[in-house]
DNA sequence: CCCATTCTTGACTATTCGTTCCAAAAAGCG
DNA sequence: CGCTTTTTGGAACGAATAGTCAAGAATGGG
């Protein structure tokens, strides 16, 4: 038939979502992508049709890892607690080690691109539906265990280790320091006493 | 000596401020700038210095105004308990009432600047401590007065209560549910019972 | 009133941006 | 091997960008 691609597609999209992640949409240059992907110009508008269109695929692939990391440790059997601790407690230690200050893409996504870009905005929102059944299962599973007492709303707790997640690495972004951030872990999963 | 400006410095601060607290710092084009702030392109630059120098002044002066309100509202005397939900009802309100969907301007200028540019990163990191030190001289007030018994260590708790705040401007960013907003700030204040 | 100083104006520069065009190279099929 | 199809590489495009320049307009001191 014809001539095969040269690069791997999602090796390409991997590190996309790299550049994306670490400057935002619009910081990143066509020529910045073209570098790091290590691909021709042309191959990235054939591959994956402009810009705008790339930054969603980036965006969908890091929501797919990222999501399938927290499902797995949410619905690892076993105490809930200390999944969540162990949750909050990864955050922090990638956070920490984590020169470039990256972040989190979707909250960066959110920041940047939510309050001007539907197709961002409905990608955010789906996350944090998503995110936040993932926790409304896990704490359900420690209230019938009985693991969990403290809890009298598992939506509304749902909701809240969302936001502190989401708090957590913002605020590791401002200021890189261990004993904060674990001050912020310590309160936040005292909730669940 | 010489003729004087036509424009009042403040007011076109102000302006610039508005433009970047919604498009960013990247986004924000010298065009919409001198557009929104009723001045003249030279008079931006004798005034102001260059883009980067105004983003500066503009963040400073959001600073300066939002820490004053949260100053105000934290060292009012009464219920420390009450201040503070008032301040998470007044975000709540504010982020729902905004259908430009700005957020917090440090929030995002900590998201899209704070990885690669030192001076708004010292600001944003300054801005942390200034917070903390607010929530914290509040929360051992209300130890004090007796009437806040569940914060066991209040310098945790302050750096939790800002990373909640932080958090919950961002997941309004992208998700505009009142409902949601409310079942976070029922859990973030529960801490203090 | 006049001159020095400052502010305003809009045209201008040089660069960078995202995107497209086109020819050359490569690969499978007969 | 030749022919078709697709990828590739680099040049080129117009639009937009941040920042500058020089000339004119306004102001206040002498």
């Amino acid at each position: 038939m014809s001539r095969h691609k040269e690069f791997d597609r999602d090796q390409a999209l991997q590190k996309a979502m790299e550049v994306f992640w670490s400057r935002g949409y619009q910081a990143a240059s066509i020529g910045d992508l073209v570098k790091q992907m290590g691909i021709n110009r042309q191959s990235l508008y054939d591959t994956f049709g402009d810009k705008h269109a790339l930054y969603l695929l980036a965006l969908d692939r890091y929501r797919q890892v990222e999501g399938q990391r927290l499902f797995e440790l949410l619905e690892r059997p076993g105490s809930v607690k200390q999944s969540l601790r162990q949750l909050f407690d990864e955050v922090v230690e990638q956070a920490l080690g984590d020169r470039e200050r990256r972040g989190c893409f979707i909250g960066n996504a959110t920041s940047e691109m939510a309050g001007h870009c539907k197709e961002t905005a409905s990608r955010t929102c789906n996350n944090m539906t998503t995110v936040e059944e993932a926790f409304h299962r896990a704490l359900l599973r420690g209230k019938q265990e009985g693991e969990i007492n403290g809890v009298r709303d598992p939506r509304a707790a749902a909701r809240f280790f969302h936001c502190a997640l989401q708090g957590l690495m913002m605020m590791a972004k401002a200021r890189q320091d261990r004993k904060v951030l674990n001050d912020v872990v310590k309160v936040t999963l005292s909730v669940l006493d």
